[in-house]
DNA sequence: TTAGTTCTTTGCGCTGGCGCAACCAAGGGG
DNA sequence: CCCCTTGGTTGCGCCAGCGCAAAGAACTAA
C-alpha cells in the first residue's frame, strides 16, 4: 500500500545551510536585506545586471526565460529554504532568468561584496552553493532529455509529480499543489500548449487521477501518474 | 564584412585555471593520473559511482544521457582545456551522464581525496569550478528554452553554430567542424530525428550555406545560419 | 448585483516532423 | 581488389499536438 505522504518531500530543506550551526544563521541573514515581493510582481528581470542573490524565506518564486517572440519557459520554482541567483555572486553578469512571485513572498538579498564576505567567513557555504548548482544542472539535463524523448502526456505527468513533491500539501482528497498553477504555467513548464494541457488534465480528471479547478490541482492518485510516467 | 574567424572562439580556454600561475599547473596535473581513451570507447557510464573527475588535454568527449528505451540526448561536447564530472568531487553520487571519446583523447583524472587536497591548496579552483557549473547550467537553460520555443530547423542552425564556435577550424572553403559529427549526433543534440536533420542539411547544402560529407560538416556561410537562427 | 477580466474547455482542421522502407555512397579490413 | 559495414538520402503516409474560435466558468472591482 502506498501512502500519499510517500510522494512528498520534507517541507523545508535548507541544504544551503547544511554544516552551518543554528546560531550562526541569524548572523548571516542579518548581513543581508529582507525584502517583500508582492504576488505577481517581479524580483529581478532576465538580462538585468545581477547585483544580488536571494534566499526565499516564505512564499514562492517562479523563474522564467522569455523567447524573443511570445513564448516563455518556466525554468524552475523556488520554494522556501532555497537560494537563487547565485550567479550574482560569482560572475559580473546579468540574470539569466526572470524571477517573479507566485504568491506573497519574503526574501533575503545579499549584494556581491556582502555575500563574498559571508562566504569567506563560512567556507562551507561555497561548497553548498556549488552542490546546489550541480543539482539544478542535473535536474535541467533530466528535463532536457525528457523533452527530447517523451511525448507531452508523459512530460505533464512528470511535471505534476515533480511540482507535487516539492510543493504538495496532503489534504483529504489527495495532494494539493499549494500555489496558483494555471494550465498556461504547466504548458510553459513542459513545453506544451495551454490547450493540450487542458485536454490532458480533463482526461485524467475523468479517470479519477486528479481533480482541478481554476489555477488549482489536487492529485488524488499519484501512483497512477507515476505508472503512467514510467510506462512507454 | 564578416570574417569567418569572427565566429570562432580562441582554441584553448582553460578557464578552470584562471588565477592559477603557470608554474603551479604541472604540479596539479601530476597529482592526477593521465589516461588515454580510444576513439569510440567510454570513459565513464551514466549511473556508475562517480569516483573521478577529469580534465581533457587532447581530443574530445561526448556527454550523453540515455532514455529508457532507445533515444539518447547529447548533453554537451567537452573540448581540450575543459573539465567534466565535477560532481564526482563534491557529491557521493553517480555520474549523471555517459562520457565517450569522439576521437582519441587524453584526460587527467583525479579521485575525490586527491582533488579535495588540490582544491584546498588552490582555493581559486573551487570558484572556477562553480563558475563552470553556472555556465553549463545557463547553457542548458538556453537549450531548454530553444527546445520549447523553436522548431527543428532553427535548433539545428543554432546547434551547428554553437558546435562550430567551440570546435571549428578555418579552412579554405569555410569553417570545418573538426571532429566526426554524424546526422544522428546532430539529431541527438537537437532533439530531432536523423531523417529530419538529413533533409535540412540537404536543403542548406543546395543554398550553399554549408557542404557536408560522411560525418563531416563545413559551414561556408555562418552569417546566413545566424540570420536564419535569429529570424522568426 | 453587474460588468469586465481572466482562466478553462472543447470542437475542428491543419501541419511539422516522425519513421518506415528502399536505395545509394563511402570507408576499411582482409 | 571486393565485400561488408556503417552512414546518408529521399519518397511517402501518418498522427501528435498546435492553434484558432467560440462558449462557459470563476474571480474582482465598483
Amino acid at each position: 500500500m502506498n501512502h500519499l505522504s510517500d510522494y512528498l518531500e520534507s517541507p523545508i530543506r535548507s541544504e544551503i545551510f547544511t554544516g552551518i550551526s543554528e546560531e550562526m544563521r541569524p548572523k548571516i541573514f542579518s548581513a543581508g536585506q529582507r525584502r517583500f515581493v508582492k504576488a505577481g510582481t517581479t524580483l529581478f528581470h532576465e538580462a538585468d545586471a545581477a547585483r544580488q542573490c536571494y534566499f526565499v524565506q516564505k512564499g514562492r518564486l517562479k523563474l522564467t526565460k522569455l523567447h524573443f517572440e511570445g513564448k516563455e519557459a518556466i525554468v524552475r520554482y523556488i520554494s522556501p529554504g532555497e537560494m537563487t541567483a547565485a550567479v550574482a555572486v560569482f560572475k559580473k553578469n546579468t540574470y539569466p532568468v526572470t524571477a517573479s512571485a507566485v504568491e506573497d513572498t519574503t526574501v533575503v538579498g545579499w549584494d556581491r561584496p556582502t555575500i563574498l564576505k559571508v562566504l569567506s567567513d563560512y567556507p562551507t557555504l561555497t561548497i553548498n552553493l556549488l552542490n546546489g548548482a550541480l543539482d539544478r544542472l542535473e535536474d535541467m539535463q533530466n528535463r532536457y532529455l525528457e523533452l527530447c524523448a517523451e511525448r507531452v502526456e508523459q512530460r505533464i505527468a512528470r511535471a505534476l509529480l515533480r511540482i507535487m513533491r516539492r510543493s504538495g500539501r496532503k489534504i483529504d482528497s489527495g495532494v494539493l499543489i499549494d500555489f496558483r498553477l494555471s494550465r498556461q504555467d504547466l504548458a510553459d513548464y513542459t513545453g506544451a500548449t495551454l490547450y493540450t494541457v487542458s485536454r490532458i488534465l480533463s482526461t485524467w480528471e475523468k479517470k479519477g487521477w486528479l481533480s482541478s479547478g481554476r489555477e488549482k490541482i489536487v492529485v488524488s492518485d499519484p501512483h497512477a501518474l507515476v505508472a503512467f510516467a514510467e510506462e512507454g
